[in-house]
RNA sequence: GGCCCCUUGGUCAAGUGGUUAAGACAUCGCCCUUUCACGGCGGCAACAUGGGUUCGAAUCCCGUAGGGGUCACCA
């Protein structure tokens, strides 16, 4: 086989989706497995789409992902430029060439006829809208003079009435349609420039694409592909077409809602690895029981025969739980960077040591966003119930609690240095001397010092994050709270 | 509506004529434990449906239903 060629050719329209990075994906692990090449293109042909900066969100997505190409824009290569509208010529060049082969004609008819066609027809009773375009009769000779002569124009594919069109997936299988039921669409707009589906047929084919990759919803119009292929008399790459991922109510991933661009999970701090290690698995399977994936070893292991047919939907919480992995992974200094701004999001006293936080949450976080609102008590004692003190499991009620936590507090305030050391054993000790269960101390001191029932760390933990005056302060509200009822 | 595609637990999915129909997430329970989380153990839970073919079908064929895609001078 000759080298694997391999293109991700996104249109800079501002965001990265989330199926489409999946995509771009495969095509970087199908052309690694190999040992191919990986080519960024950038599909620019609709000028009224185009976005400022969003050739470098691409860019940019590529880069944090590792999805490094070998070829594209901004570093070049043998068969640029990588910029269709920088190709203009080319889809010139290859349309007139593609008329003078018999595979498209020129059509002068204007946008607001064909529409005008369209809307009288009746779409009910006889099928499917097909434009019988009046200028696919006409001579190539009288088409290009009505050209000299500045008429404005299109090139339309020219199917042929009659046939069947076969084509070959690697996931779908073998796929027949009837030619009759394929649309003669503009090849080369009036613009001059190209539409997506010649636009992809000329560079894949002068960049040589050996594998094809992109959404289900090319599948249709694929038959045409291999018509045009046929036309120029040039070799069809592998087809290989994606399934869509879609949203719990299978709904297509929505932008509005923020859930199907990159960017909406990176800056939700979601890890990198950890997306890219999640949307590898929506949609194909290693055929073995791992889970993780880094993306070297899926460089290694990536194949077409993982790849599945049907529509996955995006699971947040097989995310999220993939995404604590990579967090536990990773080492305790790499997890205080990336949580240091959420700490300080409602953190502001000096006094708190943020590493001691860290190494509380470590383990215990599955998506940062979630560290603010499982912290803010270390930055102010909330307002709690006085029955949060009651814990059937701890065995602790009102009574006890308020005699217990005057024990512990008695054992603390003694304690001449602070640190977690010694403020276990004193509350070790103050269990002892009570001759009571643990919980029944560590509770309602770990209520005192939260104010919340459930916290990241313990009561010793916490009083160490504290510090003494803090944690002694908020054990004299407790005790007070106790004492009130 | 025409055409094309898809259909194994709530989700991702293994499975390619003979399996007790994997595994993971989620969920539930138990254990660990000073709460929570982590970790460990265990449970619940699936072949859309109707016909064939076959000794035997999740696997092959046909129909039905449901879902998706596509029918642009957008990609």
């Amino acid at each position: 086989m000759s080298e694997v060629r391999t293109r991700f050719a996104p249109s800079p329209t501002g965001y990265m989706h989330i199926g489409n990075l999946r995509t771009g994906l495969y095509a970087y692990l199908l052309a690694k497995r190999y040992g191919g090449k990986f080519i960024l293109r950038i599909e620019d042909t609709d000028q009224e789409r185009y976005v400022e900066g969003a050739v470098d969100v691409i860019y940019n997505v590529l880069k944090i992902t590792g999805l490094k190409h070998d070829e594209g824009p901004d570093i070049g290569g043998p068969y640029g430029p990588y910029v269709q509208s920088e190709r203009k010529d080319i889809y010139k060049k290859y349309g007139d060439k593609l008329v003078d082969l018999g595979g498209a004609y020129y059509c002068f008819c204007s946008k607001e006829e064909i529409a005008d066609v369209r809307e009288h027809y009746n779409n009910g009773s006889q099928g499917p809208f097909k434009y019988n375009d009046p200028c696919r009769y006409l001579s190539t000779e009288e088409a290009r003079k009505r050209i000299a002569a500045g008429e404005s124009y299109v090139i339309r594919q020219r199917i042929p009435d009659t046939g069947t069109t076969t084509f070959e997936d690697a996931v779908f299988g073998k796929i027949t349609v009837e030619n009759s039921t394929l649309d003669e669409s503009v090849l080369l707009k009036s613009d001059g420039l190209p539409t997506y589906n010649f636009a992809n047929v000329v560079d894949d084919h002068l960049m040589k694409i050996t594998h094809v990759m992109r959404g289900v919803e090319y599948l249709p119009s694929t038959p045409k592909y291999n018509l045009l292929y046929n036309a120029f008399g040039w070799e069809i790459p592998t087809y290989i077409h994606l399934p869509h991922i879609v949203k719990e109510d299978g709904k297509k991933l929505s932008k509005r809602e923020g859930d199907a661009s990159f960017d909406d999970f990176y800056n939700k701090g979601y890890l990198v690895d950890a997306i890219v290690n999640y949307i590898a698995l929506l949609g194909w399977n290693p055929g073995t029981k791992q889970e993780i994936f880094s993306l070297k070893e899926l460089e290694e292991q990536f194949s077409i025969e993982g790849l599945s047919k049907s529509p996955a939907m995006f699971d947040i919480k097989k995310l999220n739980w993939l995404n604590g992995e990579y967090i536990r992974k990773m080492p305790l200094e790499d997890f205080h960077k990336m949580a240091y701004p959420y700490y300080k999001k409602v953190i502001t006293r000096k006094d708190i040591d943020l590493m001691k936080i860290s190494r509380l949450l470590h383990d215990r976080t599955e998506v940062f966003y979630e560290i603010p609102q499982n912290i803010d008590f270390f930055e102010k004692l909330p307002e709690y119930d006085i029955n949060l003190y009651v814990h059937k499991k701890m065995k602790t009620n009102l009574v006890n609690s308020a005699e217990n936590l005057k024990a512990a507090y008695e054992a603390l305030k003694s304690l001449d240095v602070w640190n977690e050391e010694n403020v276990e054993a004193a509350l070790k000790g103050t269990i002892q001397k009570l001759g009571v269960k643990n919980g029944q101390v560590f509770w309602p001191v770990r209520t005192a010092l939260s104010g919340k029932q459930f916290t990241p760390g313990g009561a010793i933990e916490i009083a160490g994050v504290l510090g003494r005056d803090e944690s002694l302060r908020r054990i004299e509200i407790g005790l007070k709270k106790l004492s009130d009822v």
